[in-house]
DNA sequence: AAGAATCCCAACCGCAAGTTG
DNA sequence: GCAACTTGCGGTTGGGATTCT
């Protein structure tokens, strides 16, 4: 582009905004509008580069900017439209009247962002967490506290328990890893045994929405589809098939629930018999309460229609974020 | 009470898309 | 079609405010 950034140009002021520019540029833009922003500093009297006056006033000035805390009701539409939009803050922004993507983004930043990864959720793909890394400091942990119970001369029973609740941690963490591995084979475009998905759509040369929505891995919009467009004056009700994976509230996993798709994604053996990957019932701790349905069923069922119209499945279905904001109470 | 740690957010930076001549 | 310029966006950061020890 050839152009200095504005903070090189001579002598112009940067940082920290005084109420005497703030109450210029104001001033300003509602006598004359913002016109040129490059030229707006110069005829408003301010020592600033057009760049930091714009952002002033978008994300400060404007009068019809909403301030103080968020909404559980904003909270919410973030969350939901974070997991179709991704970090698209001034998309976002569009559907929260009086938020500016700055304060959004940040709000996601140090708050949301936060609390999903608490709850172990990716914050990126709203899925439970997929990376082994992210379990490291878990795993580290536990480490550290076999170590602690193998030196210290603890009572019998307190050793145990510690033990025991180790362990605990450590099956939660290995079936986090299996539920995420079977959740990541299950909304693989690839796994067609597992995921059987309708492919006439997609031989008519069009990639089905569907399956490009069952392919996310992170947040993202199909093809030929603008998330804005699909978003802008309609309620929300953007669904993700692959949401169904919250829809349910009976565990994925128990020695009961053989049958589900999730057994299927598990793999199987050579001969096509099912090789349970999941361990026996009594072998693992519950899981977590939040709602969590069948992994394999991400594409199923009516949810993902003929059309490629899909318009059903909250990936955050009602409940999962009735009990998810109850968390931030 | 004081220092350290953490949180929070306004503002900056750099990049890319859009516009204009 | 191209280059110069403008605007918008998302990521990052500095430092004040708040909380913790």
């Amino acid at each position: 582009m050839g152009r200095p950034p504005c903070s090189d140009e001579n002598g112009l002021k940067k940082g920290p905004w005084t109420p005497e520019e703030d109450q210029k540029l104001t001033d300003y833009i509602e006598k004359h509008g913002h016109g040129s922003w490059r030229a707006l500093p110069k005829l408003a009297g301010l020592n600033r580069c057009g760049k930091s006056c714009r952002l002033r006033w978008t994300n400060y000035l404007r009068p019809d900017i909403k301030r103080g805390k968020f909404t559980p009701d904003e909270e919410q539409n973030i969350l939901q439209l974070h997991s179709v939009l991704g970090n698209k803050w001034s998309a976002i922004a569009k559907h929260l009247p009086g938020r500016t993507d700055n304060e959004i983004k940040n709000f996601w930043n140090t708050h949301l962002k936060k609390k999903l990864i608490q709850m172990g959720f990716d914050p990126m793909t709203h899925r439970p967490r997929t990376d082994f890394f992210a379990a490291l400091p878990q795993l580290i942990a536990l480490a550290n506290l076999r170590q602690l119970v193998e030196q210290r001369p603890w009572d019998n029973q307190s050793a145990s328990q510690l033990q025991a609740d180790a362990v605990q941690a450590a099956k939660l963490e290995y079936l986090q890893c299996l539920l995420q591995s079977a959740a990541a084979i299950a909304t693989s475009p690839s796994s067609s045994s597992i995921n059987t998905i309708p492919t006439d759509l997609e031989q008519n040369g069009r990639p089905s929405q569907m399956s490009s929505l069952c392919s996310l891995s992170s947040p993202r919009i199909p093809e030929g589809i603008n998330g804005q467009d699909l978003l802008m004056g309609q309620p929300l009700d953007i669904q993700i098939p692959s949401s169904s994976f919250f829809e349910h509230k009976q565990p994925i996993i128990s020695g009961t629930n053989q049958n589900s798709d999730y057994s299927a994604n598990s793999g199987e053996g050579e001969n096509g018999t099912q090789k349970p990957l999941l361990l026996p019932e009594d072998s693992l701790p519950p899981l977590a309460d939040f709602p969590i349905s069948n992994l394999g069923d991400a594409c199923s069922t009516s949810s993902c229609d003929a059309e490629g119209t899909s318009t059903h499945l909250p990936f955050w279905s009602d409940s999962f974020y009735d009990e998810f904001m109850s968390e931030f109470a």
